[in-house]
DNA sequence: ATGTCCCGGGTTTTT
DNA sequence: CCCGGGACAT
């Protein structure tokens, strides 16, 4: 008898009034189950709701926030909706907007944590001695600053990291502790006990140049509230509700930021679901939601377990799985759906042919949704680690299966669009130092380190930013003439932009100092794969600049919520991490990778303990609960790491899986399928290994004896693909100069059909689908 | 001031 | 194996 799994048996299927509304109900409680509409109706004092995957949180969510507005409970301006990610928030205001209308327009507290903590601090910035027009760094800087402060501390930069001690202080920030809090031991984790003292030493260049990092945003805003009972009290009454996404995942220093706000009226409603906490890493501390009974005394707890997304068996599968961590608050979670099809497993022999079976599932797919106008688009493949997603690209490159990589940089984190802000911060604050430095020699003006240091040397000995430093220096002798004109060009072109800033709109003042500065030039000449991409993303800047009043206030938008949210519009499969799939869901979804050491990853095996692991399989947990109706699993013996061939033996959390629920693919029985592989006898991979002919089946010895396949990969890429014998394009010649979006550009040296190969300037020669090519 | 080699390091990343 | 950063050379 397998052990019962609590999920999709219909026996423990609660006792529900029906879930349609009588006639008397506002729009906004139509369609929601009975604990749905308790969390939104149970409005006054602490609610906490947990809320299993796909269990209409979000519904739960937007329905009580317009619930508190039309009867009249609050202003919108009167509750503070915090979120962690902008997509939350923007979701959160599209969907109370549908049921409320244009009163979400006034809701300025409806946001990030880091969006409304940036809000507060620009009223309050003074008291901690920071201006209301402070920058806030990215991550870039930040680590410039600190290499600057270790390197003038005399610390071995090899020995310790900046970006080390950038995650210590993170780490501290997160956990709400000020340089003054930091303890004697934790300070012994970074250089011999300068940890501490760095800290310090970084706060004060932060206020020097009027900056501050993410972490300060809430740390700032934290003692504010702390040390100004008036400031507190201001916003406790304003608060008149106070509800928080994602609760799970807040960190010490924003679950204390909450509780001081929440400590007034006592009206806060935390959603969250423990099981989904993959955050901790981060500085998320599950003990938040665990504990929140005694945070807030009476607290009432509203449970949603009846889950609308997944099918009985992947959600029998996600469950069962789960299971095997201990504290959890628990929940039940069950289905009205059918069972639907079973969690499908698939054991492979390597990385390619993971990689390859997954691309023929795709078309198979993909052929079998012929009325479908984006079947790929319901198609996702949630990786581990962001290297996995390489062997994917590579397949679908070759097959011509359309796919998209969601991760990577974002947006405002690229190169270009970095040093295009930096001359926007440096024109709207001269005294922005760290945005000097970025762009001062970028393009290359000829400006070296020695004339650098020297410019330092003065803006330190006269308590002056770079930018006054730099218009001082010129008028002496102190630099080459080459340096000292180039620096005098400089100044002098910052100084006419800001003259400029107040008569022209910024998106005009924008275009012009990206194309005085020589900016743009320099992408011109650039003639790698990316330059044009790159000329690209500043256009869409400047484009994105026209939706905002000021430039301060683009500046903001850029820094805090700027994201590329290309949306799923394409008929693309979707190839991402499981941290970014969190809150998604797909029809289909392929989880390959399911091997010890790579999924639960080898440095939670080796560090971290119980603890890591659990977090391993509450991602684990997140990944499988993402599908609707089809999940795969996959797992290879043998993979490739760091370009070292290693054999791998299936996840443990593959044998966590509920027998019930998951079906075997197509194992060695099916013989062809494995061996169909990119086997040939100078590519056995375990070559070298001693016995490795044991514990292989006939299908090894038949691939090796028959000696077929010689050319495997090649027939492969031409069998598989399903545009195979679809005509070619008719204005690709021979020859021609073209670009592609990842090889950058070539000459086509063959064209077969709708099949090119293609001699790349940089990366060599490739095959590559003619749709994925534009002429140059 | 800028180009070339070598060495180390290589989960996850809401803001 | 493949990337970026720092140390060197020119």
């Amino acid at each position: 008898m397998p052990p019962a799994f609590p999920s999709c048996s219909r026996v423990t299927l609660p006792d529900l009034p029906p879930p349609v509304p009588g006639p008397a109900d506002p729009t906004y409680l139509s369609g929601l189950n009975a604990p749905q509409r308790a969390a939104v109706l149970t409005t006054d004092g602490p609610v906490l709701v947990l809320a299993g995957a796909g269990t209409g949180k979000t519904a739960a969510l937007t329905a009580r926030l317009a619930h508190l507005i039309a009867t009249g409970r609050a202003r919108p301006g009167e509750i503070l909706a915090v979120t962690f990610t902008n997509k939350a928030a923007r979701e959160m205001r599209e969907r109370t907007g549908r049921m409320i209308g244009a009163a979400v327009e006034g809701m300025p507290w409806l946001g990030t944590f880091h969006a409304i903590a940036a809000r507060m601090l620009r009223r309050h910035a003074e008291l901690v001695g920071l201006q209301s027009n402070f920058t806030i760094l990215d991550t870039d800087d930040q680590l410039r600053l600190l290499k600057q402060l270790i390197v003038a501390e005399g610390i071995d930069e090899k020995r310790w990291p900046a970006r080390q001690l950038a995650g210590l202080i993170d780490r501290w920030k997160n956990g709400g502790l000020t340089p003054a809090d930091v303890g004697p031991g934790e300070a012994e984790a970074y250089a011999g006990g300068k940890g501490a003292a760095l800290y310090a030493l970084y706060q004060q260049r932060l206020a020097a140049v009027n900056g501050c990092d993410f972490g300060d945003l809430l740390l700032h805003m934290l003692t504010i509230l702390k040390t100004h009972r008036d400031v507190l009290e201001s916003y406790q009454r304003r608060f008149a509700y106070i509800m928080v996404d994602e609760y799970q995942d807040t960190n010490a220093s924003q679950y204390l930021w909450l509780r001081l706000l929440a400590q007034g009226r006592r009206n806060i409603c935390c959603v969250g679901d423990d099981d989904q906490s993959i955050y901790s890493w981060r500085g998320a501390e599950v003990a938040n939601i665990l504990r929140f009974e005694r945070d807030f005394p009476g607290a009432e707890i509203i449970r949603l377990e009846q889950n609308y997304r997944s099918t009985g068996h992947i959600l029998g599968a996600a469950s069962g799985l789960i299971a095997a961590n201990s504290g959890r608050l628990g929940k039940t979670l069950w289905t009205a759906a059918d069972g639907g099809e079973k969690v499908r497993m698939l054991g492979v022999w390597d990385g390619p042919e993971e990689a390859r079976r997954v691309g023929e599932m795709i078309e198979d797919h993909r052929r079998a949704a012929s009325d479908r106008a984006m079947p790929l688009a319901d198609c996702a493949i949630l990786v581990r680690a962001q290297f996995q997603t390489r062997e994917f690209e590579d397949r679908f490159i070759a097959i011509g299966l359309p796919y998209r990589i969601v991760g990577g940089l974002r947006f405002y984190e690229r190169q270009e669009i970095r040093d295009a802000l930096a001359y926007l911060r440096l024109v709207s604050q001269p005294a922005d130092d760290l945005a000097f430095e970025r762009i001062v020699n970028t393009p290359k003006r000829g400006l070296g380190d020695k004339a650098m240091a020297r410019l330092h040397a003065l803006a330190r000995a006269e308590g002056v930013p770079l930018m006054v430093a730099a218009a001082r220096i010129i008028d002496s002798d102190e630099l080459t003439p080459q340096a000292r004109r180039a620096l005098t060009g400089f100044v002098g072109a910052v100084a006419r932009w800001r003259d400029l800033a107040t008569g022209l709109d910024h998106p005009d003042l924008a275009r012009q100092i990206l194309d005085e500065s020589g900016y743009t030039a320099m992408w011109q000449a650039e003639k790698s794969a990316d330059a044009a991409g790159r000329l690209e993303n500043l256009s869409e800047l400047v484009r994105a600049m026209e939706e905002y009043d000021t430039l301060g206030a683009f500046l903001e938008h850029v820094s805090l919520v700027m994201d590329n949210d290309d949306g799923r519009s394409a008929d693309q499969v979707t190839l991402m991490t499981i941290h970014a799939a969190k809150g998604l869901e797909f029809d289909t979804l392929f989880l390959p990778g399911w091997e010890e050491g790579v999924f639960p990853s080898q440095r939670a095996l080796d560090e971290g303990g119980t603890a890591s692991l659990e977090e391993e399989r509450r991602l684990a947990y997140v990944a499988i609960t993402r599908a609707r109706r089809q999940a795969t699993i996959l797992h290879a013996a043998n993979r490739r790491i760091y370009g070292q061939w290693t054999s791998a033996i299936p996840s443990r959390f593959i044998g966590e899986l509920p027998a019930e629920h998951v079906v075997a693919e197509d194992s060695l029985a099916g013989g062809a399928s494995l061996w169909r592989a990119a086997w040939s006898p100078h590519e056995d991979p375990f070559a070298h290994v001693a016995g490795r002919e044991t514990g292989r089946g006939p299908g090894w010895r038949r691939a090796a004896v028959s000696g077929v396949q010689p050319q495997p990969r090649l027939v492969e890429a031409r069998a598989s693909a399903v545009s195979l014998g679809q005509p070619g394009r008719s204005d690709l010649t021979v020859g021609q100069r073209v670009f592609h979006q990842k090889f950058g550009y070539g000459a086509i040296a063959v064209i077969e059909g709708n099949k090119l190969e293609i001699d790349f300037e940089q990366s060599g020669r490739k095959r590559v689908i003619d749709s994925f090519v534009t002429p140059a």
